[in-house]
RNA sequence: CGGGGCAUGGCGCAGUCCGGUUAGCGCACCUGCUUUGGGAGCAGGGGGCCCCAGGUUCGAAUCCUGGUGCCCCGACCA
């Protein structure tokens, strides 16, 4: 075996950095924290970006772009928010570099000082609710509905490829609103569009929910979000929509005239979600033989392997049913390659988790059928040439249910009800995933429970019960569950 | 920012403690032959500023001093 993965039963860790780099997806580049998204991982990502664009432009958004650099100045103007990202911005301090006159190479020219350093942006919102001053004078100029697609910086202490890097790439949204219900209902809408996004397409199902203050977006009144569950029963945020308030247009003096000649604040949401959702899709579906993609988000679909190497005969049927495949829009890919048996094949496109699989040689062309293999449950069949391009459109909507069904069925078995701080230590050992529990409402408790046992607070479920119960840190009364969950 | 580890061909490593001929192995690569239904075999071949700078020495991948970079764990983090 030339590429040996990791199992996830012996690091569960070192089995995620190996399925990143043996599947192709990105590698650590020369600088600290930022990863380098290879060909292949890129084309997933690019998957993503064409469905989520999708769907924010059928929810009216339009795409716009703006700088990447902040005035120091800018970020400072909401309290919050300048405290949430100060202690993790890059900063450009000049602007010109000139040979060393010590040697050999090049130093920073101290005559280049900038007299206003900027910042690499950590997230928008400063820069555009700036601009936002300029577009904005009466309610007829309201709602902006902007998206943009873009890289940030966060000089993250610790990364990881994928789930935290110093440098990611991502969409922003920026919405302005003449009223508040208004702004609330575009942040529902949106979280609604990311889950929908993350269980239709990515097979990922999540959590509907809100933070608590503690976990907020620095500068939001209330932040949305939709939580997914890995396969080491770690949570992972996979994105957010705020609910901003009038925090940001306080701020930057953003006003509009209203139909009673009135002046007023305008209200604001700002959502994301990132190239961490590679992260996602990767802790929840893969296995030890690599990558496992769903259908809908891969490049390439189908993958077809003459055995052991094309030839006249094999090539014709091939083309035949290549084109049937296509003419039902599925991707399909034939290697050719002369070189590569086909077990080297075999194990290298189940590394790099193509949905499925048509192997064709003398034997099944004798008998009119292709040998089928589908990657999710790695089981193989024999199947008539003669509608196969049927067969695999419905096969490949099969694998995308039951990845999703997979997924949502381990979940289900992970999560729990805790009604005690022993029980919820005890599940959180042994078997980890939500946990449903009830919780004072304070910050104080909050910290504390994650301070013992490194658990925090998901989420509280948008559509939460009533539920009279004691906190399991205080005892003091509750009346409601919240999720807990150790995070990535 | 604390703790640990690593730096030697494209990748993964050995060699370093105890300095000594041409720096070695596996994978990958190139050529040829035989193979080919689950990661082929044999034969031949190419490829190294041994992270950087300085020092010790007849001689440094190896010893000394000072740097730099990366990775992992923790703290931190929408």
């Amino acid at each position: 075996m030339a590429k040996e993965i990791t199992s996830r039963e012996e690091d569960y860790s070192q089995w995620y950095l190996d399925i990143v780099k043996k599947a192709n997806l990105a590698q650590n580049s020369a600088v600290r924290g930022c990863m380098v998204i290879k060909p292949y991982g890129f084309s997933i990502w690019e998957k993503m970006q064409g469905q989520l664009d999708k769907m924010f432009k059928e929810t009216g958004h339009q795409n716009a772009y703006f700088p990447i650099f902040i005035p120091k100045s800018f970020l400072s103007k909401e309290a919050q928010h300048v405290d949430g990202f100060a202690k993790e911005c890059a900063v450009v301090t000049h602007h010109r570099l000139m040979n060393d006159p010590n040697g050999e190479g090049v130093v920073v020219d101290p005559s280049a000082k900038l007299e206003e350093e900027l910042i690499v942006r950590p997230t928008s919102e400063t820069i555009i609710w700036n601009t936002y001053r300029d577009w904005i004078n009466s309610y007829r100029d309201l709602p902006i509905l902007v998206n943009q697609w873009c890289n940030v910086v966060r000089w993250e202490m610790r990364t990881r490829l994928f789930l935290r890097t110093a440098e990611f790439l991502w969409q922003e949204g920026h919405t302005a609103h003449s009223t508040q219900e208004e702004a609330i209902t575009e942040t529902k809408l949106m979280q609604d569009v990311y889950a929908r996004f993350a269980e239709e397409y990515m097979a990922v199902p999540v959590l509907r929910g809100f933070k608590s203050e503690n976990e907020r977006f620095a500068g939001a009144v209330d932040t949305f979000t939709i939580e997914a569950l890995m396969q080491d029963g770690k949570a992972l945020q996979a994105g957010t929509s705020h609910f901003l308030g009038q925090n940001f247009a306080k701020a930057f003096d953003v006003k509009f005239l209203n139909e009673n000649q009135k002046e007023e604040y305008v209200w604001a949401t700002s959502w994301g979600v990132s190239t961490r959702l590679m992260g996602a899709l990767i802790m929840t579906h893969s296995d030890d033989e690599g990558l496992v993609v769903p259908p809908k988000l891969a490049s390439t679909q189908v993958v077809i392997i003459p055995i052991p190497k094309p030839n006249d005969e094999i090539n014709a049927a091939v083309e035949k049913i290549m084109t049937e495949l296509k003419a039902k829009g599925i991707t399909v890919k034939y290697d050719q390659d002369k070189k590569k048996r086909p077990g080297f094949k075999f194990a290298e496109y189940e590394m790099h988790g193509i949905p499925v699989r048509l192997g064709i040689g003398k034997r099944d062309l004798e008998k009119g059928v292709v040998e089928v293999a589908r990657r999710d449950t790695k089981e193989k069949s024999s199947q008539p040439i003669e509608g196969i391009a049927g067969y695999v459109e419905q096969l490949l909507e099969d694998i995308q249910n039951n990845l999703f069904q997979r997924a949502l069925d381990y979940r289900t078995e992970h999560s729990s009800n805790a009604d005690t701080m022993e029980e919820f230590q005890e599940i959180l050992e042994n078997k980890g995933g939500f946990i449903y529990a009830h919780w004072d409402g304070t910050v104080e408790t909050e910290k504390k429970i994650k301070e013992l046992t490194k658990a925090t607070i998901r989420c509280i479920p948008n559509d939460w019960k009533e539920e009279e119960g004691k906190c399991i840190l205080t005892g003091k009364p509750s009346n409601r569950r919240v999720v807990f969950a150790k995070a990535y």
